[in-house]
DNA sequence: GTTAGCACTCAAACAATAAGAGTGCTAACA
DNA sequence: TGTTAGCACTCTTATTGTTTGAGTGCTAAC
């Protein structure tokens, strides 16, 4: 990006700082970085540049006779054009796939295993979700008597996504009702994306119906309810806990929990990731309860579709430089189990 | 129980000793129990009491120019014998119900919208088991192909409860394969309890196959993974986040958040209890990590028959006398909501 | 452009003190 | 015998002042 501004040294200088502050937590002063410095200079010197990086907005001080720490700012540069892309080696590559691969192959195991590596990887907190396609249809819809008054609706899209829910009629299901559920399933549901099913179509369907609309109405809520159960996605969360262990998050410890368990904004923070793998920091995440938190998502692929997503939460004096390799390897072999499953 | 060892004076103690430490907090001293006392006695005199009870066992001190807070003994003694049995009035009844009814009758979405409420209530962690019945019986075993490979196996009990496992096979999944599984899970597994599906009866299945054996064996690892999900009880949580409220679980919170995503604990604790509702203090609880808690287990009833747990965790120092009657009637209250949709 | 040197700032650590809460004990009292 | 007043004692908490050390910014010399 604008990476011409900084001087050689005042990147150097700018990304041993954000390095040692990732593994101390400590401001870090002119003096040490001198000493682990090569470059035969000065602590006056690394003061000025230091200055100058302050004032440019890259770092900045807790108080005047402290470090100094990466700005929000500072993070973002080292990102975007320090960081070293560290490459995972060949022993770390196979020690997550070994811890990968024995799962079954049911998507919605790997990734609980997924998320639970990415979690004891990065001691962060894990989001991810379940793949889902955005060209999905309802395949089946079935109805299930469980008592003479209650049934049990499963509806399947072409995704594998199953959802169900338990209902109950006024009258005794009879054949005929469930003979008329059918109808109206595979007529008005099967085969269309669960996203078109809305409420207003249900009452023009509950309203053709005439007088039969009293039993069918509850199967018909069912069903609308699992459309949009199906098209919503699942969002898995792992490692939450981890999060208790960072200093920064002490103070605000239950609005970050109550945060991630809010599946909506969870939703939010997931989808809205652009590129294969998507760095946030701090107020770069837009909601309030994340600002001083990093996000990391990376998208996981199914025979070539973009299809999930996998991705860290933590706070912003991470691992950059580690963690992205991880996720992003970690997804890539999400994908490439899923894909031996899914993609036939 | 021993309720004779202590003097009515002493009871009356130390029930306002609970009270007022379960309310404010703080270590509660003779003097500010003497001005809320109406029984015209000195401080001098509650002083000499609470010196007995301290020495018995019901106070302890944090330090010597502190006040008292109970013991855990103190705590068992006050909700066995002092603890007032207060009643939900009218309008707390009915706030309750008109926040759980409007649900739909699915007993999972019951049960979320329950936890929500307790945990609002309560200020606690909610957790909360969907029916289960020890009589349950496999009703359905479906093959659902999604692929020429790959397929979703879908179990379906007695019970209600759903499960599904996508997996993949070898070979194609031939309209021959399709038969001989709903073969085998006719002969083998419908009208079966899932607890009697063991690897041990896999393997002798899968041995008695012969030679299609190869191509079965996925399917039948995936229903016998289903069938052991099945007879597993769903555990659901809610409100963890209120835990990180309290300054007695600062310290240790990591360790508690663990505890609480460890599902086989809360399996144990959740099944533990017998009686209509158990409350279990400190150490009783037998878990290292719930040594500064309570829970509170309450069963519900589906049709008069024994068939799940509503219940919370806290802190020991919680308002014992209105989560007790909180957590009974809702209990009671998604028994019978859960009898109306599967009792028939 | 770099460096040494120095005065300055500020947080963290420490010690000393004071204030206050609460106790236990004793001796007197009903 | 049970109750009470009084008092010395203990221990925490808050406050204040002091010291220490880290780190800075600036200046003048190299």
């Amino acid at each position: 990006m604008e990476n011409s501004i900084l001087t050689p040294r005042k990147q150097k200088l700018l990304a041993m700082i954000v390095e040692k502050y990732i593994t101390t937590g400590e401001p870090v002063g002119s003096k040490t970085l001198c000493e682990a410095l090569d470059m035969a200079v000065s602590s006056a010197t690394i003061r000025n540049e230091m200055a100058e990086l302050s004032e440019m907005g890259y770092l900045e001080q807790p108080h005047t006779s402290a470090g100094r720490i990466p700005s929000q700012k500072g993070y973002r540069y080292y990102v975007d054009n320090l960081m070293g892309v560290y490459e995972l080696n060949e022993e770390e590559r196979r020690g997550i796939a070994s811890w990968l691969e024995p799962t079954s192959a049911d998507p919605d195991k790997v990734l609980e295993r997924a998320g639970g590596i990415l979690a004891q990887l990065t001691n962060c907190a894990v989001v991810s979700t379940s793949p889902s396609d955005t060209q999905a249809v309802i395949r089946r819809a079935e109805l299930v008597p469980i008592g003479t008054h209650t049934a049990m609706i499963v509806m399947l899209t072409s995704a594998g996504t199953l959802k169900s829910r338990v209902c109950r009629v006024d009258c005794e299901l009879t054949l005929e009702v469930i003979e008329s559920f059918y109808n109206i399933a595979s007529k008005h549901f099967i085969g269309r994306s669960a996203n078109d099913i809305s409420t207003a179509m249900i009452q023009t369907l509950a309203a053709a119906l005439g007088e039969k609309a009293l039993l069918m109405t509850p199967l018909l809520v069912a069903l609308s309810e699992l459309a949009e159960a199906s098209s919503r996605l699942d969002i898995r969360l792992d490692g939450q806990s981890n999060l208790l262990n960072y200093r920064e998050f002490y103070e605000n410890a239950f609005e970050l929990m109550e945060f991630l368990h809010h599946s909506n904004s969870l939703a939010q923070l997931v989808t809205r990731g652009r590129g294969d793998t998507d760095i946030k920091i701090g107020t770069e995440n837009l909601f309030r309860e994340l600002e001083n938190s990093s996000t990391i998502m990376s998208r996981y692929f199914i025979g070539g579709h973009d299809s999930g997503s996998l991705g860290i939460i933590g706070p912003t004096r991470m691992d950059y430089a580690k963690i992205v390799p991880s996720i992003k390897y970690l997804s890539q072999l999400v994908g490439s189990m899923l894909s031996d499953t899914l993609d036939s």
